[in-house]
DNA sequence: CTGAAAGCGCTTACAG
DNA sequence: CTGAAAGCGCTTACAG
């Protein structure tokens, strides 16, 4: 008869039948559990043993009951890019698994008037553990605010250091920009266009920042009457695109701050009977799939998307809490060269 | 005084509180809770107000530990496309907005050996509510089995009736391959080739077999010969439709069974200097977002992915568990035309 | 280092 | 129609 059988046939063994069959309390049962140093050990290496025979696991709804927070951890999103939630998501959940917390996502829309009350109902009511807020709902200070309130963990992805380290996981999209700035330069580019984000999006104001500051480098300038303003849509591309592409001189190359965006310009740029990567350079950012599949390739600063959701895992799970202080956890942006940008002829 | 300020200042009211202010035991207000209809409706009225006055919500941990599940509903796939299960989690989180459930997600690899009991330990540690499988998973009867073993409600996503009807959402895609079938035939394409997916997959195998019978409505059949096993990704279609257009003579039409491929037929065309939707005509599958931003913009049969996640989220939930008897939910998708096929010159 | 008691916030039997 | 007791599977004080 292993020790399997032992336990109450309907089910899995819970503390009691540890503790019975340890001949302990399952408040004994329970330190060994949480790891406590107040163990003869002896006795932990017998409840460890049976534990490991049994297969137990501790229920995590009364563990959570027991300590006032669940198990969960949530991610809160508001990024119409499926590609930019789902590699954020894959990120957490390798980081997430084999520790015993579980993913909850939860979509919101971060201009409803009741964003705050209603994160405030999910987070109290879930008794979440931890929080993780992608960019740009990382923007949102009423929801950190909030955060801070209740006494949650949380950790914030944005493309610039919003909060203190511990709590962030940085893209340095300027460096990304930058890099673009460089590439553009160094084909001799020097008529060069922009499409931004919306205002107000930090991951705009930043990688429109990094560009300039890369252009700089090479005596360049941002003219303002080449700049346009985008919603990161693909719509917004093509219209934006389609002005830029009608100036006079026509600029030689475009960045748009997102590949969706860049997308757009393509479209536009065939409406002219201009040859992407010829007549015109285009860059994104992001190195969505996308990128890859239009024709001619897309030269893009490509975004660890996966990589940043898997930090911002470690950063939440309960081992990273013992490490050593938190050290920035910053990455920068790799600037992809493909097909769709050339040297100016 | 309002209500709210007489419960514990430091958190939410419980249901102690309420039965004090009601006057009543904590098994009443229970009852009220869990919608006994053994509760005079003078006493129901009085406590749901006070329930309302105070903002009390029950607590889903205490809860799922007294009934033995959860509140959680588990969505597990194992779909490389973002856009799916992006899509899918969305229609399940609006389905179950305000139910008091909430979505946990879980990625996982259906070749791994360790899949079932992976699962069998996620589901019965959390006590899950019900379960979503979205295709492929859908298609694992080891899954299926096991979460009939351990008396789960689970909802199957796929292309195909697979189980009966209240545990089914369907999407006939054989119904929309038969579309694009009618649409190239009446077209004048009689050399339309096919790209499919992995050998075993579901949506694959009716896809191509509704597309057949589509042509088989125009006195036309599918030549085995112009017929190319593909992976559902962008590469393999590449190297299919580099197979397919090497041929003499060329077919003057694919249809491949998702959009991904189709894009990869896109580049196999322009390798070849041939223009699709004039040279060739490609159809894809998905309507993913991609189908609108190459140039030409590509004629799919759409699969409206957030819909059927929807559906499933509400036969999930509660209060259709109290409905009558479920009727099939099913779906036809349908054929998106516009500009990567034409009439054969 | 270990345990008996009480409690987390609910629900299930069982009475009445 | 309503309630007092016991229990879901854990942990937090509090003792020893």
């Amino acid at each position: 008869m292993t020790a399997r059988d032992r336990v109450a046939k309907d089910g899995r063994p819970t503390i009691n039948d540890i503790a019975r069959m340890a001949g302990v309390s399952k408040k004994t049962v329970s330190r060994v559990i949480n790891e406590s140093l107040f163990v003869k050990e002896d006795t932990r290496e017998a409840i460890q043993s049976i534990i490991r025979e049994t297969g137990y696991v501790p229920d995590p709804q009364a563990r959570g009951l027991a300590f006032r927070h669940s198990f969960l951890v949530g991610l809160i999103y508001d990024n119409p890019n499926a590609q930019h939630t789902i590699d954020h998501q894959q990120g957490l959940l390798e980081a997430m698994a084999g520790t015993g917390f579980e993913l909850v996502v939860r979509r919101v829309d971060r201009t409803s008037p009741t964003l705050v009350e209603d994160m405030r109902a999910f987070i109290e009511r879930q008794k979440l553990f931890g929080v993780v807020l992608p960019s740009p709902v990382s923007e949102e200070e009423r929801l950190v605010d909030l955060l801070k309130e209740l006494d949650r963990r949380y950790v914030r992805i944005s493309s610039t250091p919003l909060d203190q380290a511990d709590r962030m996981v940085v893209s340095h999209d300027g460096q990304g920009a930058a890099q673009a700035a460089h590439h553009l330069a160094g084909l001799g580019h020097t008529r060069i266009a922009l499409i931004s984000g919306q205002q107000g999006r930090r991951s705009s104001s930043v990688r429109m920042q990094g560009f300039e500051e890369g252009l700089a480098e090479h005596g360049l300038a941002l003219d303002p009457a080449l700049v346009r303003r985008g919603a990161y849509t693909y719509e917004s591309g093509v219209q934006a695109a389609r002005e830029l592409l009608a100036m006079e001189p026509r600029p030689t190359a475009i960045f748009c701050l997102n590949d969706e965006m860049a997308a757009g310009a393509y479209l536009a740029a065939r409406e002219r009977g201009l040859v992407v990567g010829a007549d015109i350079s285009i860059v994104g950012f992001d190195d969505a799939p996308i990128a890859a599949r239009l024709w001619p390739t897309m030269t893009s600063v490509r975004l660890p998307l996966r990589q940043m959701g898997r930090i911002a895992g470690e950063m939440l799970t309960p081992s990273a809490l013992r490490e050593a202080p938190a050290t920035p956890r910053e990455i920068v942006p790799e600037l992809i060269v493909r097909n769709s940008t050339a040297a100016v002829s």
